[in-house]
This record gives C-alpha cells, sequence and structure tokens, in this order.
DNA sequence: ATATCCGTTCGGTATTGCCGAACAGCGTTC
DNA sequence: GAACGCTGTTCGGCAATACCGAACGGATAT
C-alpha cells in the first residue's frame, strides 16, 4: 500500500501524519480514539507513538481524558529553523521596516521552481488580522509574491507553472487564461512590482517585488496584504515603488544583484 | 541505553533525534556520514530515515553532496502550533503594542510548573538582537518572567522550584542562594513586577510581569528585555508599570482575574 | 445499578526496519 | 594519469520490534 518508490520507514511516516493530523486539530485537542480512527491504526499501536512524540515535546497531553495538543517542540524548531536560516534573518528587520511604514502585514516567499513559499510574516498594527499559513506551496498566479516571481522566469518557464498549477480561479477576479497571464507578467516587467487584486480572496489586496541572489536569479519576492478598500490607486502606486525598494535593499544585503531581463 | 520507561517507539524516537540533530547543526547542512556518525546508526538506516523526514517535508536535501537542512513544513508546524495556541493569539498584539512603546523586545512565557517557557517574541527595532529560543523550559530564577511567575506561587511550591533547578550561577549578579531569593520574592510581589539586573547574561537587563487566568492561577509572564546601559533607574520604574500594565491587559482578555495573595 | 464508552496493558506473530557488505561516483594525491 | 580515499547508494538476510486484538479497569451517562 505504498505509494512512495524509495526507502521509506513506515512507522516514521505514520507518526508524522499524527504530528500533522493533532496539529491541524482543533485548539481543544484530539483523544486517542479519535486519532487511532482518523489514521486507521491500532489503537496500542497509535499510543505507543503518540507517547513517542509526547517524550519529544512535539506533542503534549492535557488532562482529563488525554487529549493531545501541538507540543512546545514545534513552536522551537519553528523558530531555530527560521532563525538558522540567512535569508529569514537578513530578510526580517526589512519586512519590519516596511510593516511600520505601510501599515500592513509583509511577507517574504521563496522561489520554489516558481511557486511562492512563504516562510516569515510580520503583521502589521491593523485591526484586521489574516491568517496566511507558512511554509505550503501556494498558488504562483493569484498572489502577489508568485507573480513577482513568475515575472523573472523565462516565457518557457512560466508555461511549464502555468501549466502544473492549471490556472485554477480562485475568485472572479483570478487570472485563468495564458493570454491574460502573458500580459499581466508584461505589465510587472514595466513597473518592476506586482499586485493582486482581489484575485486570491474577496476584498484582499496585495503588492509583491522581487529580490535576487549574486547570480541575477529570483531568490524570491516580498508582499505586502491590505484590505482592498483601503487602497486607492495613487496609493497602490505609491506602495508599489516602497515594496518594490525595500525588495532591492533585500537583494542588497543578500550582496544578489537584479537580473538582467532575459530574452524570449 | 533507554530511559524512558513505558512503551515507546524505537523507530520514530530516532527519526526525531535527527531532526534535533539536523536543526541544531549549522546552517550549511550536514551530510548523511556526518548525521550517522553522530547518532551512531548504520548508514543506510539513517538514509531511510532522512528520506522520509524529507518526503514530509521536514527536512530538505540540498546538492550537491546532498546535505541535509531542516526543512520548511518545521516553520509551517511551529506557525500552526503557535496560531492555533489561545495565549499566543491573544498575546501578540499586546506584545507588539509594547514592543512599539519601549522599543525593546518582548517575550512571552508559559508558567510550566514554576518554570519559564518562552513561546512567542517580538523583536524591538533597536540593532540589538537578542536570539531568545523559544519553546525550551528556561532557569526561573535568573530570568524576569521567571521570577515574576515564581513570586506568584506559595512558598513551598518556591522551596521546590528552586531545589529543581538547584539556583545555579550564571553570572556573578545571579541569586544563587534561597535566602536572596526570598528577599528578592519579596520585593517583586510589593512593586508587582520582577527585574533581571545583568542576572543571566552580561549587560542584559529584563523586566517582567505575570498574567493569570479566570481562577487566578498564574499562566505565565511577559517580560521586556534591552541593554543594560540604556536604562536608568526611573526607566526601570516606568517600564516596570508599563510592563505591569501591558501584563494586566493580557490577563483580563484572557478572562482571568489577578491572584489573591496567598498566605505562608 | 447497569451498560457503554474510554484509555490502558499484555502477549504472540510476522512484518519491517536494521545492519554490513558490495557497488558507484568524485575529488584528491602521489 | 592512475590509484586511492572519501562520499552516497543499493541490496540481501537476520532478528528485532512494531503492529494487532483481546482483555482489563475506570469513568460517565442512562
Amino acid at each position: 500500500m505504498a505509494e512512495t518508490a524509495p526507502t521509506q520507514v513506515g512507522s516514521v511516516a505514520r507518526a508524522l501524519e499524527l504530528v500533522e493530523l493533532v496539529v491541524s486539530g482543533s485548539t481543544e485537542g484530539m483523544p486517542l480514539s479519535e486519532v487511532a480512527k482518523a489514521v486507521g491504526g491500532s489503537k496500542s499501536a497509535v499510543l505507543a507513538t503518540l507517547r513517542t512524540l509526547v517524550d519529544f515535546g512535539y506533542l503534549r497531553v492535557v488532562e482529563p481524558g488525554p487529549k493531545y495538543l501541538p507540543g512546545m517542540m514545534l513552536i522551537r524548531l519553528g523558530d531555530l529553523a527560521a532563525a538558522h536560516d540567512p535569508l529569514i534573518a537578513v530578510a526580517r528587520p526589512i519586512l519590519a521596516q516596511l510593516s511600520e511604514k505601510s501599515g500592513l502585514t509583509i511577507r517574504v516567499a521563496r522561489n520554489d521552481h516558481g511557486f511562492p513559499i512563504f516562510i516569515d510574516r510580520v503583521d502589521g498594527p491593523g485591526f484586521v488580522r489574516f491568517y496566511t499559513p507558512l511554509g505550503v506551496r501556494e498558488l504562483p498566479h493569484v498572489s502577489s509574491a508568485g507573480k513577482a516571481i513568475l515575472a523573472e522566469l523565462s516565457d518557457d518557464e512560466i508555461k511549464l507553472v502555468a501549466k502544473e498549477c492549471g490556472l485554477v480561479s480562485r475568485t472572479k477576479n483570478s487570472i485563468t487564461s495564458f493570454a491574460g497571464l502573458r500580459k499581466e507578467i508584461e505589465r510587472i516587467r514595466e513597473v518592476g512590482f506586482a499586485t493582486d487584486d482581489e484575485e486570491d480572496a474577496q476584498g484582499i489586496f496585495c503588492v509583491g517585488a522581487a529580490f535576487f541572489d549574486h547570480f541575477g536569479k529570483c531568490l524570491g519576492a516580498i508582499s505586502a496584504t491590505g484590505v482592498k478598500t483601503d487602497l486607492t490607486d495613487e496609493q497602490v502606486t505609491k506602495l508599489g515603488k516602497l515594496v518594490l525598494k525595500h525588495a532591492d535593499q533585500l537583494t542588497k544585503e543578500l550582496h544578489g544583484r537584479k537580473s538582467v531581463r532575459r530574452e524570449k
């Protein structure tokens, strides 16, 4: 019943599934029986695995009626992973500056073969909070960071990425045709930053700009997120330049340089 | 070589050791042979485990000469765990406010049987950055958050915690005698907030205050961290009141109430 | 008071994860 | 230039061990 080709350790895979299950569960915690049913294993086997995860702090157990919750070790590992990531270490102060200047939520995404993976975030001081998960591959064509990354790829690569994600629609503003995306990319290349005008979620507006390593390769993008009604057209242009400036600053601090535009 | 009594899953335990090993390693990444040597297992077994961890995103592999690094999933899990934690969700905006007002690094710790476990942090805008690990049990008697928590325990509990941590010394200012700690606790109970005057690290000054649940039980403490030379005595008192005010605000938003002072 | 659910414990079985040796690809060294 | 040492990788065989299912004890609800 295996689906992955190369050598794997079954019990470890099952344990990691448990972690994801508990973390995705409610804040109340999951009891043993529920966990066992969800993964389709015997209670005794699941119990042994859960105990191991608790011993290592990945999960914690709350009495009474033992329920399992995410443990402190997950926070510790996430923090350590972020601290050890050179990109995050350099980007975080820049994100904070941009957040303070703009009053918006700022995020930074890594370029994962054309797809954006957001790896850090600084929330704005506003009352509106967006929950924006970190560490997951997002759709490239409906986010400003994703489009800013796409605009730095060659046309062939864009075509490949577009096929891979299928240009699925998220809202009525989403770009779903390759021709539309092509036009949008042209616009981004001209002004230097990308926008997301309610293309991923109703009422949400984003502006993003790419940053580069010392080969001129696009490492990722930063983006600012706000509610649509808060922004006028002039503000968008102003914000775009502000985001672009900070992205360039990030490039500089990474000892990178902006890529020359590649020909078709 | 086992130390834990109850049922555990060996391969999972070994896998989790690998994660910690890689995360604690350098930013360059660890090659297979190094990992295998460190955990004392065969290359083939370690390889299979590493592959499983990579498949789940806990680790990622960088070419050439396959080296293993912390993966995006760790950031994702840490972020999710934080988002699902009601305390962090409520505390984060308050930490941000306090950081902006004070210009310092603000942290929040959970009370783990008298020991502080810092679970979230908002860095100040200053140039000086402190790396303060999250999710680990810290010493209670050399941190302001720890002492703020201690001051809310009964004298018997304080004695127990003091014995457990041994009142080890970290700097020449560290409190190492129970009599000294007793006196310090009295002072904290009078003014309502705790300080750490270079007791954990040279040149570092902290101020902390506790917060409570609706039973009046101390849930944890928040603390502000800065460099010693930046602060005069009057500023310390002013800062203490500011931190205390935000801790009280946190208590309020958690629908808690401050505990009545317990008798001896 | 009874019944049903939960978490836990305990052996038996065979699955499966571990080991060690052999292979292959590089970089270095002589 | 060739041979050596170091990597990471694959493959079979043994036995450790992780799984299962049933039985126990406790709590809650009916």
